[in-house]
DNA sequence: TCTATATCACCC
DNA sequence: AAACGGGTGATATAGA
């Protein structure tokens, strides 16, 4: 039963071009218990103030991955619908964990309900046509009307099957984030254009050069790429010993290098020459006219419901270094407001342990794990016990995915019997912890489902990985988290300019940049409190005004390394 | 010559 | 037996 009076299905189609908004060019609307359809073309749309339909408290709004509604609705300044439902996103959390056969598009998401649609080749010919981006005729506008029809009628087709199976409130508060994603989306990242330009322009000459002088001794290249074959003959030839995979292929990854530049000096160049060279990636960059890096989020997307957009369209894709092309324009600023340790709070909370609550809250879960295990004294700081609280930390972080003993030892530099004691010190100080961890991970595969607090459900496959299970519920609660802080800062009128899994990007005029910062964070600390149950989840501020660019402090040597190889004078990084 | 796969690098 | 969760994407090499 659909606890609305009107239910209004929407589909719109519209051109978005790489990086810029959308631009509406239809729409088809049909309310499912009168029958009633209206379609209307862009001119007419664009005259209209408001919605031709009710989206008001006592109808429904629905659509399939209304972001891109909700996004049309955001460009023709129409009052959005109060009651969103996305079948998308019930489509996504119905069937999340099972490997989708057909994917999770509209037309998967009928076919497995057994419900027939045009073929995928039709809507890509559909699609076509609406990217054109010329004037229609009125056939092509009658086909495309007719088209945008269909999948109107594919909408008021699946509902009834989905139905049965919706959590209505916790479904509206998926529809409602479909808002922060549609603004969110239509915000984008600034980015310093000419700059980017200069980057794009610059890169092929500069990686040119680069080879031809380093591969000089080397003679590894081919043109300007790395063979492996090439490499084989040198190292014969420099009797240079190197590992090998299984596969019998040689190791040419980071570490390896490293080690083996350790004894083989004359490799660093050669080592530092693959890292530059692998590190730049602007060609995919989704930057619109007005200097916006925009792109789809994907949400609910991944098994945890994270959103999961292009790592080549998003400026947050890429390597850290990168973000130096971030830069907000004259008159304003950014900030990178983050949870802190968000994951670490979540299993303290949802535990139930206060022993790691309370390590938590203590500001620095490492040391306080130091302590707890009597590895420091209890007046022990981050500066006088340094490297023990280095060690923890790698348990710590390596606890949430499920690390075995010998990986930690690898990554905390210690013995692997030091990491299986410290491991053991952890289950034994965090008892009540772990008693939940391997309850829910128990639960979990006997009845082959899970859930966040706020209702993101998983079923566990065939082949489960315990270890995916054990990590699940702190990452898929965080999503939840930041879908929350998303919608009450986005309602709130924050400019988020993107979300990073644990964190935001926000943009602001100076003069108020303060403000939203503490805003934000309020709402980001309430949105903690929510999902953990009142645990308070704190946040990191990092704050950038014009005319300074963003910088991430793990990047800002490999920025300034590609600022001296560009022509001409440029912004050194402002950290 | 094109495509599939393995490997690697990066993000949180 | 493997043993680091969730991802995207580029590239080099093998295979059709």
């Amino acid at each position: 039963m659909i606890p609305f009076s009107e239910c209004w299905l929407v589909d719109f189609e519209f051109a978005s071009p790489a990086g810029e908004r959308p631009r509406p060019l239809c729409m088809v609307a049909l309310e499912l218990h009168s029958g009633r359809e209206m379609r209307f073309w862009r001119d007419e749309l664009l005259s209209m103030r408001a919605a031709p339909f009710n989206v008001g408290a006592s109808a429904l709004f629905v659509a399939y991955y209304a972001s891109a509604e909700l996004g049309c609705f955001l460009e023709l300044s129409w009052p959005l619908p109060v009651n969103i439902l996305d079948l998308y996103a019930e489509h996504r959390c119905e069937t999340n964990g099972v490997p989708s056969a057909c994917g999770d598009g509209l037309v998967g998401a009928l076919a497995i309900r057994g419900l027939a649609h045009i073929s995928a080749g039709e809507k890509e010919a559909m699609r076509r046509l609406i990217l054109d981006n010329r004037s229609w005729s009125e056939a092509e506008q009658a086909a495309i009307l007719d088209y945008c029809a269909e999948d109107v009628r594919a909408l008021a087709a699946m509902l009834p099957c989905m139905v049965p199976k919706i959590d209505w409130p916790r479904a509206l508060l998926r529809g409602r984030y479909m808002v922060a994603v549609a603004r969110m989306e239509r915000a984008g990242t600034p980015i310093d254009v000419p700059l980017l330009q200069k980057l794009r322009e610059s890169w092929d000459p500069i990686k040119r050069q680069l080879v031809e002088e380093i591969d000089a001794s080397f003679g590894v290249f081919d043109n300007m790429t790395f063979k492996a074959g090439r490499f084989r003959d040198y190292l014969i030839a420099a009797g240079i010993p190197w590992p090998r995979l299984s596969s019998g292929v040689l190791c040419l990854d980071d570490t390896t290098f490293r080690d083996q530049a350790a004894t083989w000096p004359q490799l660093l160049p050669l080592h530092e020459l693959r890292v530059t060279l692998s590190s730049l990636r602007l060609t995919g960059l989704e930057v619109s006219a007005d200097g916006r890096n925009r792109c789809l989020l994907s949400p609910f997307r991944s098994v945890t419901g994270r959103n999961q957009p292009s790592n080549s369209k998003s400026i947050f894709g890429p390597a850290r270094w990168m973000r130096g092309l971030i830069r907000p324009p004259p008159g304003t600023g950014v900030a990178y407001v983050d949870f802190t340790s968000q994951e670490i709070a979540i299993g303290a909370a949802l535990s139930g342990d206060e022993r790691m609550a309370d390590a938590y809250s203590s500001g620095d879960p490492y040391l306080a794990f130091a302590i707890d295990a009597k590895l420091a004294p209890p007046d022990a700081t981050k500066a006088s016990h340094k490297p023990i609280r280095d060690r923890c930390k790698a348990i710590v972080l390596g606890i949430n995915y499920g690390m075995s003993a010998d990986a930690m030892a690898v990554r905390a530099g210690i013995r692997p019997c030091d990491a299986r004691e410290l491991l053991r010190r952890h289950r034994e100080v965090y008892r009540t912890f772990w008693n939940w961890s391997d309850a829910t991970v128990y639960a979990a595969l006997l009845t082959g489902r899970m859930q966040t607090v706020f209702g993101w459900r998983r079923r566990i496959g065939n082949e489960p990985n315990v270890r995916s299970i054990m990590n699940w519920p702190m990452q898929a609660n965080g999503a939840e988290m930041m879908r929350i802080a998303a919608i009450a800062a986005t309602e709130a009128g924050i400019e988020i300019c993107a979300p990073v899994h644990d964190a935001f990007l926000i943009a602001a005029p100076v003069n108020r940049l303060g403000e939203d910062v503490a805003l934000v964070r309020e709402l980001m600390s309430r949105a903690g409190r929510a999902v953990t149950g009142g645990l308070n989840v704190r946040t990191d501020a990092e704050i950038v005004r014009w005319p300074d660019r963003f910088m991430d402090e793990r990047g800002a040597a490999m920025w300034d390394r590609v600022m001296r190889l560009l022509p001409g004078e440029n912004g050194r990084a402002a950290a």
